[in-house]
DNA sequence: TCCAAATCGATATAATTATATCGATAAATA
DNA sequence: TATTTATCGATATAATTATATCGATTTGGA
């Protein structure tokens, strides 16, 4: 339990969703307690690794020969995500891609709820995803300003992609969570995350041509 | 121009297509040459990452001064990442995600083509997204076989991810892309890559934290 | 009760990735 | 033509991230 204010590491940060998910299973499974070694198992990472990302968030050490206790280390994660204290955000573009994720249940586990779509469509405006409104862009900053929204999925086009990120700004978002292709200029107070699709096709695709290379030999 | 037969590092991979991105625009621009440190900016990193990251791909080397041919730079990358001999895919689960991907044109551009969606709702089965058929579940394995395909993208319920995924396996699929949440077991000559949305949103959410405590100071 | 096995937390080492520096060179300019 | 400047490619240094090692501790069985 390294309890020092050490710098976290952002590699540590992308696993700690994945413990957890692997966490609620064994949870689910009935599992009172879990070794480093069995959790890095379950999500296919070194001990060691979960060893040091785990000291960074438990309160309460775990015990030797028996691990950690499952719920306390769901506890520990959770709070250190912020799991407890859910971010609201809007969502604007309601494509398919937008629809899609409007309709995802999932992002409530992961703090996150989304309040309301936005969109200049009016055949889709006026209807409600999964129980969120869709509204008029026209709208937009005045929405923002009201509920005091802070966050943004984007899932428009990718010609009005940044013509509406500047709008987004201007109404008060700070964080920006970007499912276009397009690279976006934002000022640096501005959190933004390109969820990059490209990137990650080109690493699978790299093992695939790897995996076909050894193949022929 | 550093041709060595060195390693070329993950990092560098998953640059490869920013790069790209930007260079397209660029050339739509009418830019004929660009420096380093232009595209550098124009993605957002370090100089220096991108001068490394370009060694390992170019074959013709840049002119002090100018900088590098937009064009060349660009058939170097795109022959790197095999932009030129497209890869075969399948989607299976053809719900409003798998819709969205279905429908979505940029992937062409990846070096990907899905060629048909596969689910088991008898209401979609028959009809066609974005030119691609969507098929009966039950014909996945012999169409996989007859058009020798080699990748996977994953959007079904994450209850049935396992099973179709050991399924797809069996078929010969080789490189899955997963866009479920669920941590998925393959043996280790499949390459498979997790679209990992919650990892996503924790970075997020924590530079948001991050401003935000800034802020209030 | 004592010993072996499993796990802990901490730390040391290795690997990967990012950044800074530098001499060389081509183009632009005086 | 000589000088300045921007850029190159290579390499050296720094930062981040991953992995291995080790003594300490608890449990459970001989």
């Amino acid at each position: 339990m390294n309890n020092q204010n050490t710098e976290i590491s952002m590699a540590t940060f992308r696993r700690m969703p994945l413990y957890l998910r692997c966490l609620y299973e064994m949870q689910d499974n009935g599992k009172e307690y879990v070794s480093t070694v069995a959790l890095a198992e379950g999500v296919f990472k070194n001990p060691s690794v979960v060893k040091k990302d785990l000291s960074n968030v438990i309160k309460n050490e775990g015990k030797p020969k028996v691990g950690h206790k499952v719920k306390d280390l769901i506890n520990d994660i959770e709070e250190f995500l912020g799991y407890d204290n859910t971010h609201d955000a809007i969502l604007v573009g309601v494509g398919k891609l937008g629809q899609a994720l409007l309709g995802y249940k999932g992002f409530d586990e992961w703090g996150l709820r989304i309040v309301a779509g936005f969109d200049v469509d009016s055949d889709i405006v006026g209807k409600t995803i999964n129980g969120k409104e869709i509204i008029d862009m026209q709208h937009m900053p005045e929405e923002i300003a009201k509920r005091n929204i802070k966050m943004a999925v984007l899932t428009v086009p990718q010609e009005f992609a940044q013509g509406i990120v500047d709008e987004l700004v201007k109404a008060g978002i700070q964080a920006i969570w970007n499912f276009t292709p397009c690279r976006l200029k934002v000022p640096n107070n501005i959190a933004l995350k390109h969820e990059n699709m490209a990137s990650s096709l080109a690493v699978l695709s790299r093992q695939l041509k790897e995996i076909l290379r050894k193949e022929a030999r």
